[in-house]
DNA sequence: TTGAAAGCGCTAACAG
DNA sequence: CTGTTAGCGCTTTCAA
């Protein structure tokens, strides 16, 4: 009988086992042991399989084996958006750990979209990945699709955020401490209104940006003001928009927390136009440390994450669960460093 | 007979159409048609179909799917390190052009080494990925993988650079005219002495920029002094020493032309340490727009590439290929853009 | 050490 | 409109 299939895109049909143990008079289960290195075959047909192979230009499929095998060598990576160097470096370190034992990345971006985030893990899911490495979005979505992907015994590591009802591997930024840190050196410096500017408290990592700028002030004796916090979109014009709204006020703080990468610039483009020096009318510390903290004048004083190890350890753990690790959830917290640099005043 | 596979991981083995199929009282072939949405199906058959589908949580399995139909509706994407920002936008625009058609992308970063870029494509290749997008390093590296995959019929298309001796589809940046465009915007300003800073020139983007600025020069009536170009690896430390190198010099120029995002940056830390002011003793101009050269004061001079519009072309044209295009290679050049800003002197 | 054969989950001829 | 069946390329039992 001939067959019907594959003439599908450019009739590219590699040679199979098939093809290599004919060439090489041996049955297809002796070519695919000599092929796998699997199983026991003697050294002159091995040999002989695989120069077989050789001359045919054999590529292994593993689209076959990972249907035998069950296992795809793929790992799926969910970020935010790949053009923000914080999950770039993410990526980077993920698959320096996954690659050397044969893992494969599949990238998504979600967005910061929920429906977006979903549907992504759902085509991983159908891609058969061997395990998943989510920073899940809004925590108010329900997260049903993390829980499906856990039932149905996917092995899943979050990353930057945990998902607050579901008790997953975590691996993330010690943003409350990152954040306390912060307020605390603003407050050893003698500052008392200490303003802070925040995405939209929608993912875990924002809130707890929030919730340690608030422990930072109480431990410090101070008080918290609602209206010294402005929070908006995670955009350069948003950034500008919050801190001017924040700088304008007659009462304005005189020290300022950028919760984020945007809000950072946007105190910097704010600053600038309202004519406010730095560190002179006003001190700012921005949260992870990007190449150009370094570039501008004064450099920028940061909450940096380990962004590089958070990448590492999120792969070790999914790496471990893919091996079988079946302990309870770990909740891994990365500590920041607060790295004083020319805008608060201590060159 | 009892099977032997799968009890792998964690025993997760999720439904099967036939599982569906014996839930809905119908044949396998039925159930794959409904779930399949291929085929004609009467309306009360799917339905009892799609419920038992939903009770028992079936998902379609895209492995075994693609050893069928001979399409995993997956693309690789080979870049040279996805911390790169350029590389981020590329990987974002191809994304954002292949998911709504049903693809996942594959990430691998070739680290510029010929090696493992080789390895990534070989990876890809056994993964049985349905197209192929490579940003080739080492242009003297021969490529023999590159030509290999061709020759297998596996569509692929260049991204940002060319391999020189091979016709493929290419889509990248007009480094020549971009880099031409800064001499002469140098030139009409009076300037007659121009540096050029560029890494080494192994892959063929750096090689075109050299020769754009040859090219400039010339046509403005200069010379090119050899020693007024200096290449050195890519990285800040090394950007600075080559910086360094060339402002040192007693006759040095006073315009110039950094290459690449090290180089710029590399040349304004040497211009600090020296005590050169932009733009009254130094003048310059860098490559590609990055968000930090308006957080800079003076903010960068740059020519901008037009990076999204890069990866969306890219992903189109490997698009049309994977539906079956065989017309002949096609090389797409992407104009570039010269921003004046505070580095020439002119704000 | 080697070979024959079953089967992974799905699709698509072909027949009914 | 629905069912039977072969087969994608590979791995693995089982017997020789």
């Amino acid at each position: 009988v001939r067959t019907f299939s594959n003439p599908h895109p450019a009739e590219r049909s590699s040679a199979t086992v098939k093809d290599v143990a004919a060439r090489a008079s041996v049955s297809v289960a002796t070519a695919a042991r000599a092929l796998g290195g699997y199983g026991r075959v003697s050294a002159a047909t091995r040999a002989r399989v695989l120069t077989a192979a050789a001359d045919l230009g054999y590529q292994p499929n593993h689209v076959a084996r990972a249907l035998v095998s069950g296992s795809t060598m793929t790992i799926g990576l969910v970020v935010g958006d790949i053009e923000n160097p914080f999950f770039a470096t993410v990526a980077r370190a993920v698959a320096k750990v996954v690659e050397p034992r044969g893992y494969t990345l599949l990238l998504a971006n979600s967005d910061e979209d929920p429906r977006s985030e979903r549907r992504a893990v759902e085509t991983f899911r159908a891609q058969r990945i061997d395990g998943l490495l989510v920073a899940p979005t809004a925590a108010d979505a329900g997260h049903g699709h993390l829980r499906d992907a856990v039932a149905a015994g996917v092995p899943l590591v979050l990353i930057d955020r945990a998902a607050e009802r579901l008790a997953l591997d975590t691996v993330a930024t010690d943003n409350r401490g990152g954040a306390a840190a912060a307020v605390s050196h603003f407050a050893a410096l003698g500052h008392e209104r200490i303003g802070m500017l925040s995405d939209l408290p929608r993912i875990a990592s924002s809130r707890d940006r929030i919730r340690g700028y608030r422990e930072g002030l109480l431990a410090a004796g101070l008080e918290f003001r609602p209206q010294d916090l402005v929070v908006g979109p995670a955009t350069r014009a948003d950034g500008r928009a919050c801190a001017e709204r924040l700088l304008r006020r007659p009462r304005r703080p005189r020290a300022l927390f950028a919760a984020n990468n945007f809000m950072t610039i946007g105190a910097l483009d704010a600053a600038h136009r309202l004519g406010l020096r730095i560190p002179d009318d006003l001190v700012l510390i921005g949260f992870d440390d990007f190449v150009w903290t370094t570039l501008v004048n004064p450099p920028v004083t940061v909450v940096a994450q380990a962004v590089d190890e958070l990448g590492r350890l999120a792969g070790d753990r999914l790496l471990a669960r893919i091996a079988g690790d079946d302990g309870p959830p770990r909740r891994i917290s990365v500590p920041t460093e607060l790295i004083v640099r020319g805008t608060c005043g201590t060159p």
